[in-house]
DNA sequence: TATATTTGCTTAAACGTTTAAGCAAAAGTA
DNA sequence: TACTTTTGCTTAAACGTTTAAGCAAATATA
């Protein structure tokens, strides 16, 4: 008993015996559809169960409603929050966003892109994965005349708008945080120079100790690709120096876990014998003992201002489309892991 | 220098002087179309960058090749991987997937669904809200005609496809596991009963106990949202009883690790004084400290089951749409908390 | 050689919507 | 009264693709 066939608008139509014109405009509350016509056209509709075709639409209006995100991963609290209130804005404003993930892969990021270009969205919102190094790839966005919006991985010089935190000012706050808690040899985990988040916060560090008159030591400066078992490496690394460092700041909160695991096992007191800092804020850093000292990255409000900025371009695509970079200041929060009293 | 308007098949076919619908045949591979021409077509296609557009076949063909997949959140691992899987298999069959959360809104959730079938997917996978009770809104999904496929959450009796996991044996598991280590006063922080899966925990745990000629403590057994918070709150009522259980089994890891943080808090040793098992397996199970001991629900086969029942259920449209449950047996992963040699 | 089949294309309609253009009737203006 | 404007609709084309139907030429079959 079950009704196949989909309403449109032109059964709606022979309902009421009017052009299946009249019913679209009435649909839409056109001006120049009397009220007694649109209030009849939408009892008939609703009667009818009819549920517009967005393909049809789409197709004729040139646009999609349909906003592509691609982040490196979803589990993560930074990005599944990001993602959150970007979905939030945009459904505000009738736009749908599609999710998509590169896990941290440079080719999956390019077949995600091709993806979403083939659904047509009218837009696409990236943070880049850790492989990838150049927005070569990214230029086909920009080439199909749709805003493209950056958010944490992707701080460029190109007419790309950006969304980020203050990466460089963030390691100064953390060093500085380790000085006060009386930390002289301060080394650095941080993430790998090619991407521009990272070499600004390794540059920050490097004038952050400058700056402090400490002594800038080169096997304290360790590249690494943040995860928890990089990190862990990384840090048994650090341990087998003969001049051991008293303080580690590590440039994402997976690898300081995994650094945390390591000195954990070998029963190193936190922060007594080694200070450790991470950096993002992940919920885990408040549940393991010790708990670990990060920055948040206010995902929500990058969220929300990377979907504003979407918007501003699409209302007004005929502007020239300029570099447009919004930084936000980032906040530490000091926790046990750090805490020297 | 940018080429605004898009190349259609149109114009591939005036180049080539032939008409759009053979160009459409050659890029199909149309076995009426000569070698000569697919070649010329084919060709012509890369010089233009001709990308199709999707909407527009789509549109014609009454399919979008798109895939709605709903989850109560993406932050945690298991959903995180249960998507990834879906995607890895859609994607090779050329389907893209659209994800949406909904927070354990049953209101997002309706919203989810509306938003879905707007966008015209050709199915949709879901795992209910915590908050939803009914499969009501979902009987939507089904009037349209299209596939619907649940997972974890959402174990029905009604013509839904699901796949999960074996909730009632696993809680056996769990509890045979705890005797075994010489526990006799077993507690269990449970989900709410009205989800299907955590009733089948909460009777597979009475069962257990039942078999083990344990007491079954009614003030043992509690229900619980099972987040962090709620976690911590359960916990604390169970160390006020006048009659501590020595080992609680607590139906989600994010409460797991509210009680554990607990117990830490008031220098209760785990798990000689009291142990714990947890249910999902996240990875945090594994950070923390005590390690928590939990069930590992196969989230990839999950997602793949759930992604291959779509491909079955769209490839065979006629065969009635009869009851498909796909039952996997868990698995119990012993860690420290439960682990009293 | 006459007929049947296959090959390689074309034509035209269709998917469901939106929208520019147009037109008659109603209402407003002088 | 005669004109202009507004109202309320209709007509028809368009978005870019797919596909059923058809047709002429080439090839196969008897």
């Amino acid at each position: 008993m079950r009704n196949k066939k989909k309403t449109t608008i032109k059964d709606i139509a022979s309902v009421l015996n009017i052009s299946p014109a009249a019913v679209s405009k009435a649909l839409h509350d056109d001006s120049r559809i009397s009220t007694k016509t649109k209030e009849a056209v939408k009892k008939v509709a609703k009667e009818l169960n009819y549920q517009p075709n967005h393909l049809a639409s789409a197709l004729r209006k040139g646009k999609s409603n349909l906003v592509g995100v691609i982040v490196p991963r979803t589990n993560s609290h930074f990005f599944s929050s990001v993602i959150q209130n970007i979905e939030e804005v945009l459904n505000k404003e009738g736009y749908n966003i599609i999710i998509t993930q590169s896990n941290e892969s440079y080719k999956k990021e390019c077949s995600n892109i091709d993806t979403l270009l083939f659904t047509q969205v009218d837009g696409i919102i990236a943070s880049m994965a850790n492989e990838t190094i150049s927005l070569d790839y990214y230029e086909k966005i920009k080439s199909k005349g749709i805003p493209l919006i950056l958010f944490d991985r992707g701080e460029n010089d190109l007419n790309v708008d950006y969304v980020g935190i203050n990466d460089y000012d963030s390691s100064h706050m953390i060093v500085e945080h380790l000085v006060q808690q009386g930390c002289k040899r301060i080394a650095h985990i941080g993430g790998y120079r090619h991407t521009r988040i990272f070499n600004n916060r390794i540059n920050g560090y490097i004038d952050a100790i400058k700056k402090h008159d400490l002594s800038l030591d080169e096997s304290l400066l360790i590249e690494s690709s943040l995860t928890i078992e990089d990190g862990r490496d990384k840090m048994m690394q650090l341990l087998n120096l003969k001049n051991r460092p008293d303080a580690v700041y590590v440039a994402g909160d997976y690898a300081a876990l995994g650094a945390l695991q390591v000195l954990n096992e070998n029963n190193i007191n936190i922060p007594k014998d080694m200070a450790l800092v991470g950096f993002g804020n992940e919920p885990f850093t408040s549940m393991v003992t010790p708990t670990i000292s990060s920055i948040h990255q206010h995902s929500t409000e990058m969220g929300k201002l990377a979907a504003l900025t979407f918007l501003e371009r699409v209302k007004d695509p005929k502007t020239k489309q300029t570099l447009n970079k919004i930084i936000l200041d980032a906040e530490l929060i000091v926790r046990d892991s750090s805490n020297l009293k």
